[in-house]
RNA sequence: GCCACCGUAGCUCAGUCGGCAGAGCGGCUGACUUGUAAUCAGCAGGUCGGGAGUUCAAUUCUCCCCGGUGGCUCCA
């Protein structure tokens, strides 16, 4: 029977099947990088007999060939625990896309990192011994036998093998996986390879299971690809803006006296104020006004809100007087005493608060991580108190201000918008109706789709009074951490809750929607993910120190002295440098703190009343005049430019 | 909260197989008065995260605690 051999999306060749993938590659006289197939677009191993269909060869170059070949890796690590220690039991190890990688779940003793030396060079070992990965073909009741050892293994045998039906594994020397594969021809092909760290994970994710080992590695097709990588890591890992923080001094953490409450100094505060400023603008603009809400309340209010019983973990709470106090963990309830306070017409919809409310959440020990994660934390909240009809329009809204903010003012691309909706196998879970659900989740997918936006859906992540649309960005070492966040609320505004009301146009009473909202999410996470991705070196408007004036000469002082006040009259935010260090030391010192722009003053400028400008790409624009200078960074500073453009050539 | 690793000067890090604690940068002082990515010299700066134990002697070994990092779990 014939077989057609897809070479390149556009060449195509037909054979005679009947014989393995590898045999039918061979003969087309293609090279050793192939190491598995696509049969009718279904990844297959290169042993499988093809008898009709459309064959592609994988390339250990190509997505797919790079994920076949981490997965390998995976069990290869696995093999390597097995012989190091016998009593192992491995559970799951896949591929995975970002960070690029794998990692195995082993039920093993904890491990050290000597130890992950160990199982790398064995892993080599392993790799060097050159074992055909051959597969097997199994029925259940052989499969459960072969893995009778191995609980974990046993129970994704039962679950996912039908009662008499068949599944595979994969057998390396004496070391056996249950697995569907594919995988590489031979152990041979994993060659560049990195243990990278340890940790633990619980079986399937559940904290009441058994507790197992997890190595993390990765694996590349090159040993130059691999280097590459781990070049790429370590760059990334410097612009870490815990280590940034610290070198621009833009925020201290003092453990000793609160783990995770950042502290912010004076260039810091400049930095948030200007994210305050500009998001009060766009606020404005978007008709919210602005209010301001008290950090602690009684434990009634966040009783009637439903904190102290969902979130009571979380929340700092004193007691003064025989009253128990709460500092807030969410603005929201503010708001709504705010909203309360009169009665609303249909007319007036939506009623629009915002506040940069600092909340207080006391977050596990083991999750706090610099300024994207903290006990203190300052939202950029918003509340809408909506009626139904107005949902869309207003969660619209929401996202072009998301997509204006991220892509625009900041050049964030990378954004991950979800969609949590609830688990339709749990709605018990949930407050407010059917209906009210199936609309709120339509009206949000269609604001998305409106949009053109990809999105993720995330079943069973709504919050219990809602579904919602949350944006997700990278920070400089692949993590994901939530930003934005818009949330409908059906349940605080019911009559079990605080009875929030509006009157319509024929007298009768309704609940309005509320949606939740922040665009930054928190100023401190923003803060955060934008110092790693300027690596500190912010746009103009941001820059705590926008100009510093450097002088050649004590002759230059005077001037220097002159040209400064200037600045500072005109509002930017300028220093200066009269020390007696050499101008390249200057200069070096500027471009550490990057400094957008330098001023060099020396007896050139002084004589004909000119400054000469270096920016911190070490570009150069030499005796122009200072108002010239002036204009075009007052310019820069007001449109929030993301470059510097002064001493561009063009 | 769980697991692994880590904590030495303001910062980056060396060091002690148990015997008076080191460097560079930064800071201060002085000299130099400088033209585009580190001028030179001197000085100061440490309860070696905290507590307990073993020891003639602990920064080093043991235990407990605190904190940090990476994961896990959690994340209204």
């Amino acid at each position: 029977m014939p077989v057609v051999v897809k070479l390149t999306p556009k060449k195509e060749v037909t054979v005679e099947g009947g014989k393995t993938a590898e045999k039918i590659f061979e003969e087309l006289g293609l090279g050793k990088d192939i190491i598995a197939a696509k049969l009718n677009g279904k990844l297959i191993d290169l042993t499988d007999i093809i008898l009709e269909g459309t064959l592609e060869p994988v390339s250990i170059h190509s997505k797919d060939g790079i994920e076949i070949l981490r997965h390998s890796a995976a069990h290869l690590l696995a093999h390597a625990v097995s012989e190091l220690y016998p009593d192992a039991k491995p559970t799951i190890g896949p591929p995975v896309e970002d960070p690029p990688g794998f990692y195995y779940d082993i039920e093993m003793p904890p491990i050290s990192s000597d130890d992950l030396k160990k199982i790398e060079e064995k892993m080599r070992e392993i790799s060097n011994r050159n074992y055909k990965i051959e597969k097997m073909v199994l029925k259940k009741e052989e499969l459960l036998q072969m893995f009778r050892d191995n609980p974990f293994k046993s129970e994704l045998i039962k679950e996912e093998v039908e009662d008499g039906g068949k599944s595979t594994a994969y057998k390396q020397g004496n070391y056996v996986e249950f697995c569907t594969g594919p995988h590489v021809p031979s152990t041979g092909y994993i060659k560049a390879f990195k243990l990278l760290n340890v940790s633990t994970a619980f079986w399937r994710g559940k904290e009441d299971n058994p507790k197992l080992i997890r190595i993390y590695g990765t694996a590349f097709p090159t040993k130059e690809e691999l280097e590459q990588y781990l070049n790429m890591v370590e760059e990334a890992k410097k612009r870490d803006h815990r280590k940034i923080g610290a070198e621009l001094d833009l925020f201290i953490m003092r453990p000793e006296y609160g783990p995770a409450f950042p502290i912010y100094t004076p260039k810091g505060a400049i930095i948030r104020n200007e994210l305050i400023d500009y998001m009060r603008e766009l606020n404005a603009k978007a008709g919210y006004e602005e209010v301001w809400t008290p950090h602690a309340f009684r434990t009634t209010l966040w009783e009637k809100s439903g904190h102290m019983s969902h979130y009571r973990e979380n929340m700092f709470l004193m007691e003064l007087e025989n009253e128990e106090y709460g500092m807030k963990p969410m603005n929201c309830p503010g708001h709504i005493l705010i909203f309360q306070r009169k009665a609303w017409s249909y007319r007036e919809m939506p009623a629009r608060y915002s506040e940069f409310g600092t909340v207080y959440r006391y977050e596990r020990s083991g999750v706090t991580n610099g300024l994207l994660r903290v006990r203190s934390l300052t939202q950029d909240d918003g509340h809408a108190f909506v009626r139904i009809d107005q949902i869309d329009q207003e969660v619209g809204k929401l996202i072009d201000m998301i997509q204006e903010v991220y892509y625009k003012t900041f050049g964030i691309k990378e954004l991950r918008f979800k969609l949590s909706t609830r688990d339709e196998n749990n709605r018990e879970k949930y407050a407010g109706s059917d209906e009210v659900w199936a609309v709120a989740t339509t009206k949000l997918k269609e604001v998305l789709e409106s949009r053109g936006l990809a999105y993720e859906i995330k079943e069973g992540e709504a919050a219990f009074y809602g579904p919602k649309i949350d944006v997700d960005v990278r920070d400089a070492i692949g993590r994901y951490w939530q930003l934005s966040t818009i949330q409908l609320d059906f349940f605080m505004p019911d009559e079990n809750h605080f009875d929030l009301k509006y009157v319509d146009e024929n007298n009768q009473y309704h609940h309005p929607v509320m949606i939740h909202r922040a665009i930054y999410g928190t100023l401190d996470r923003f803060m955060g993910i934008i110092i790693e991705h300027f690596a500190g070196a912010f746009p103009l408007w941001l820059s705590p120190v926008q100009v510093r004036i450097l002088t050649v000469g004590e002759n230059a002082v005077p001037y220097a002295n002159q040209v400064f006040g200037k600045l500072k009259g005109e509002g930017i935010r300028v220093d200066l440098d009269t020390s007696t260090n050499t101008i390249s030391k200057k200069i070096r010192n500027a471009h550490d703190e990057k400094i957008p722009y330098v001023l060099i003053l020396g007896e050139k400028e002084v004589s004909q009343n000119k400054v000469s400008v270096r920016d911190r790409k070490m570009r150069q624009k030499n005796l122009v005049n200072i108002e010239e200078f002036i204009g075009k960074v007052k310019e820069e500073i007001s449109t929030r430019a993301l470059e510097i453009s002064f001493c561009e050539t063009k």
